[in-house]
DNA sequence: GATCTTAGTCGTCTGCCTGACGATAATCAG
DNA sequence: CTGATTATCGTCAGGCAGACGACTAAGATC
C-alpha cells in the first residue's frame, strides 16, 4: 500500500471545541474562555485545541476537557460527540475542520483555565447566546468563530436528549434527590414543573433511580430520600416537556 | 492576523462518507460502492470522497450524492450530518477523519457509479452489516475501512428519527399512500404495524400528510387515497416502535 | 358474473399515562 | 408554637395506543 500523494487532497487542520454544560444557581451555564490571541483576541470563545497526530477524537476532547476543567469523564460527566463544523471560512487563517463535543457536568467549582482563572468562567446560555447585535459591552459580545452555532446546538442536543434519556442525572452530584433532579430539567427546559407529577414520574420509571437509603435535608423542607442514577440509559416513555 | 505555522498541528485528510438508505422490495438498502484500489481493494464500501478546498462539509456530501448517484437533495431525498469518524488507525495510509452523512432518499432506478454500474449496488442493510466472521464469500464480506460502524449509525439514526419526526416521507415517492407510507415504518423497523391503527395515526397528526385528492390502485386492493408530505418536521406524540 | 383475494378505511373498547390539583408529612426559622 | 418550605401520596378526568371487528372497493379467478 503507497501512501497518498499529498498534493492529491488539501490538507485541513482538525480541531475539537467543547460545549460543557452544567446546571448553576438554577440556570443552564456553558463553559467559555477568553482568547489570548488574534483572531477574536479579548472575546469569549468554547474551550477547544488542535487534535493530535496519535489521538482519537473523543480522546482529544477528554484530555482538552481534563486540561481545562481538571474534569475526567467517567466521573459522573457525560461525554458525546455533538457535530462537526468545517466551513471554509470559519477560521480565517486557514481551513479548520472542528468537531464539536458536548460535556453534561454536575456543578462544579470554579473552573481554571490553564492556571489562568480570569480567563475561563461559567455563564448562563441565555447570556452567551443574546447576540442582539447591541450594545455588545465586553462580556456580552458574541462567541468567536461559529461557537455561538456550536453552543445553540449542543444546547439544543441536549435539551432534546433529556427528554428520553436518563442524562439529566449527569448533571447531578452522585447521590441527589427527586427535587434536585426536577430543578435540573426546569432549568435545561426553562419551564415549571408539577413536583408531585415529576416525583410520580421518575420514581415509576424502572431503572432510573435508585434510592440509597440515605435522606437530606440540604433543600430545606421536609427531609428528601436520595438515590443514584439507575441503570437505564433510555427512557421508555419519555419524559415529556410541556408546550413553549 | 498571522497565518497558522504550518508545523504547529498537523496535517488531515478530510473526507466525507454517504449512508444512502431507501426501501426496495421491502427491505431497508443502503448504496455501496466496490473499491478499485487497494487498500480494501475489491470490498464493497459506502461512497464518499475528499472534502475539497473550498468546500462546506455539505457541499461536499451533495457533490458526492450527485456524483453517485445522479441524485439531487431538495429532490425528495434528505441530507444530514451524521458523525464523525477519527480513529488514528482507520485508514492504514494516513490521517483520515471521515464526516459522515446520512441520506434518506426513496426507491431509485438503478445506481450509478461514475459510470461504471457494476462497482455500484444498493443491498439490504443487514446483509452489508452481517460480519459473522465466517464464510465471507466475495460479496458478504464486511465492510472496507470502518464502515461497517458508519452504515450501524446511519440505520440507527434513520430507525429512530422516523420516530419522532415525518422523515419517513423522504422514503416514499411525492405521492404515497398511507399503506406505502406504512410499509416503509416496517420496512426500517423489521416489525409489522397494525393498518388500521397506523392509518390513524397518520392521518390523525395534523401537517403529517395532506390529501392530494387522487387515489391509486398500484398497490392492488381497494383503491387509497394519495397524500403529500405536509409542512410539519416533528410529530408529537411521535410514532411508536413496537419494543423489540 | 359470482366468488375470492387483497388492501384500505371507519369504529369500538380497554388500559395506561399524563396533567391538574387536593391533602398530608417532616423539617427549619422565628 | 406558628408559618414557610419542601417532599410525598392520592384522586380524577381526558387523551392516546393496542387489540380487533366490520365494511368497502378494486382486481383475479373460475
Amino acid at each position: 500500500m503507497s501512501p497518498y500523494d499529498p498534493s492529491a487532497f488539501p490538507p485541513f487542520a482538525v480541531t475539537v471545541d467543547l460545549v460543557v454544560l452544567t446546571v448553576r444557581h438554577h440556570a443552564l451555564c456553558a463553559l467559555s474562555v477568553r482568547r489570548g490571541e488574534p483572531p477574536f483576541q479579548g472575546r469569549w470563545a468554547l474551550p477547544g485545541g488542535f487534535v493530535r497526530a496519535d489521538e482519537d477524537l473523543s480522546q482529544a476532547a477528554a484530555r482538552e476537557l481534563a486540561e481545562e476543567t481538571g474534569l475526567r469523564a467517567q466521573n459522573g460527566a457525560h461525554l458525546e460527540q455533538l457535530a462537526t463544523y468545517g466551513d471554509p471560512q470559519r477560521d480565517p487563517r486557514m481551513r479548520v475542520v472542528s468537531v464539536a463535543h458536548l460535556v453534561l457536568a454536575p456543578d462544579l467549582p470554579a473552573p481554571r483555565a490553564g492556571g489562568d482563572a480570569r480567563s475561563a468562567r461559567w455563564a448562563p446560555v441565555d447570556t452567551l447566546l443574546a447576540e442582539n447585535g447591541q450594545d455588545h459591552a465586553g462580556d456580552t459580545a458574541p462567541l468567536a468563530f461559529d461557537h455561538g452555532t456550536i453552543l445553540a446546538d449542543g444546547v439544543e442536543r441536549a435539551r432534546s436528549k433529556i427528554e428520553y434519556s436518563s442524562l439529566a442525572t449527569a448533571f447531578c452530584p452522585p447521590e441527589f434527590t427527586v427535587g434536585e433532579l426536577r430543578r435540573v430539567y426546569e432549568a435545561v427546559w426553562g419551564v415549571a414543573l408539577d413536583p408531585r407529577n415529576f416525583h410520580r414520574k421518575v420514581t415509576g420509571t424502572v431503572g432510573f433511580l435508585v434510592p440509597t437509603g440515605g435522606t437530606t435535608t440540604r433543600q430545606g423542607g421536609r427531609p428528601a430520600q436520595l438515590f443514584r442514577a439507575g441503570g437505564a440509559t433510555l427512557l421508555n416513555p419519555p419524559m415529556l416537556r410541556p408546550e413553549v
